[in-house]
DNA sequence: CGGTGATGATAATTCGGATTATCAACATCG
DNA sequence: CGATGTTGATAATCCGAATTATCATCACCG
């Protein structure tokens, strides 16, 4: 009751006669420049291991330059509560799926200090380098941590695009997702788009405006911005339901549920009066029992390519790591839905 | 580009001009037996480390003996999955939360083998021993492990009410609770209830039989307990459809769901012809628009609890612990709902 | 019988940081 | 001036496992 001793390589070396050395090597079951090791003694050896509770120490594993089968996640904001999970369900459920399979297990860095509302990799006290490699989560992300973590030469993957060099990452392919919107649109008979968005500056962000900018481009149509970082959402429905244009197309859900609420209110509905899209993923979500029209983003299978690569990254040697493909978009689908509908000849 | 030297504290040693023990003692700010280390001394040590880009090990902190401020999270099946989530959810937010606060990172063993359908907590390469403590989840809870870890002295915490001695457990009071129904149904008339359960021999499981049976005998009450292990819900169904008892009490609210459709087959409407009552939490749960009588759970709050119980248990020294209070049971509170309703006196 | 390999296994070292045992240098006291 | 502190800091160890350097032993060969 008073002493939990624990059972080290020592001890077991003890018990079958033998010396630390040669129990680590029948455990790790390796040959070394001119180390031989019989079965009999390995057989005695196992026997004294399977005798107690031996489990080898992961401190001292990792610090003799081991792998350590952890794998780290890293989230801008907490990943658990009721909210985030919206979001974060799904990349977390591929996230423990893939870390399953590859018999790891997930160091999350609850502890990160919170500085400006996110929170900080790099700290005092960080274990990230307990882990084997690090998955990084959210839309803040920080372009001098993931620079730092490029330079140091330590293995991680970020969810989502990104801009600065030499960063892996898995992401979703916005700009071809947005086009394919726009082309919708088009076939329905829309010539004028509004985008209304939250005014961002992460990288799906700009994708999605590159990619509206580019459609508009190529299909002739004529485009307006209007961000909330510069008015908020009922200025935005005034301006919207003042104007001209046939279709709205919103950010994300949220904002779409919340700019139909508005628009109600002067006298548009939709799609009747006005033709709604999102730009981000509807799955379980509809407006008035209509299905939205937006995207369906394989979130699951965009965390599992992310910690497979991270895998990639960390098994490889220098060499094998040099052609890995760093950086891969992902397809994600479109949700026809009901809220974009065939233009009115009447106008 | 090719060689991420890492910073330890040899270098950061060099660097001030100091030796690595002075390193240290600066770094964890601490007063040896006989050693004093002045101010100035301190600052050069510290303005060194600002230069670089130094962070300690973790590994060699937790090989030399130090705490982690790492916590163990064991579930004994798949944690992050969609259907998962429900139950796990609000668990593993009360978690996080109160990691956060604790300045502590949470592993998850997400490697842990499965066997027999449930994972096995030890294993050849159990990282278990990288943590402070464990918090254990799941109604599985394998009781050989649980020895195990009580007789090895490991800090952990069970979420849940457990019957091995020595195992510290945070859980909810389903006698009470269960007592409470009981007492409500009485109060509307009620003296003939069936309990359909799902016959498992967890320790909640057994609460809810006993807290029924002491409830009966107290209350002068008939109960008739039907388990879904012996026969196929259908078949309970149709006993109580045939039968004379007025409330149907169910384990959970995924087996009062299931049951009332097959009620409504046999012509039974809840509550016109028989009143319903569930022994788990009921949020966000409804049938046919009303909502359902039974429990609300303070799970949040649950593993919040259990958390810092484990960090008690991690921080105090040997005696200190002696006098902790190794378990809690923590009251929920009833959802009135209203699928539990007067008896009719047409009888 | 001395030399040369092959065998089998161990002692010694490493990893990075915490802690203990020791020591040098200088001050103070009687 | 020598004994005794006091200050400041270092060398040496330890934690547990992995790996390298070395060393006995015995067999076989010429």
């Amino acid at each position: 009751m008073e002493k939990p001793p624990k059972v080290t390589q020592r001890e077991i070396a003890r018990i079958a006669g033998v010396s630390q050395a040669t129990v680590s090597m029948v455990l790790n079951d390796r040959e070394y420049s001119n180390v031989r090791i019989p079965e009999a003694t390995r057989e005695r050896v196992r026997r004294a291991i399977e005798q107690t509770t031996y489990v080898p120490d992961p401190a001292a594993r990792r610090l003799a330059g081991l792998d350590n089968k952890i794998l780290g996640v890293f989230t801008y904001e907490a990943a658990l509560s009721r909210e985030s999970l919206d979001f974060y369900g799904p990349l977390l459920h591929g996230i423990e799926q893939e870390a399953e399979r590859l018999g790891c297990d997930l160091l999350f860095f609850t502890s990160s200090p919170v500085e400006d509302g996110t929170r900080k990799l790099f700290h005092k006290q960080t274990r990230l380098r307990l882990t084997d490699g690090c998955i990084l989560l959210g839309q803040q992300m920080d372009s001098a941590e993931l620079t730092r973590l490029v330079e140091e030469g330590f293995p991680f993957v970020a969810v989502g695009r990104r801009d600065e060099p030499g960063v892996p990452y898995v992401g979703i392919d916005y700009v071809t997702l947005t086009g394919d919107i726009v082309e919708q649109a088009v076939a329905l008979g829309h010539r004028r788009i509004t985008y209304a968005h939250y005014g961002r500056s992460t990288p799906a962000a700009a994708d999605r405006v590159a990619g509206l900018a580019l459609a508009a481009e190529t299909m002739l149509v004529e485009t307006t911005l209007l961000s909330t970082a510069d008015s908020d959402l009922s200025e935005v429905a005034a301006v919207i339901a003042n104007g001209t244009d046939t279709v709205v197309i919103t950010e994300d859900v949220f904002m779409a549920e919340a700019l139909a609420v508005e628009l109600a209110e002067h006298g548009k509905a939709i799609p009747e009066d006005l033709s709604l899209a999102v730009l981000g993923d509807v799955e379980g979500h509809s407006l008035g029992g209509r299905g939205m029209t937006g995207f369906q983003l394989p979130r699951e299978q965009l965390a599992a390519e992310a910690l497979a690569l991270l895998q990639q990254l960390i098994v490889r040697n220098d060499k094998a790591r040099a052609k890995l493909e760093l950086r891969t978009m992902i397809e994600g689908s479109i949700v026809a839905g009901a809220t974009l509908a065939q233009l009115k000849e009447s106008r």
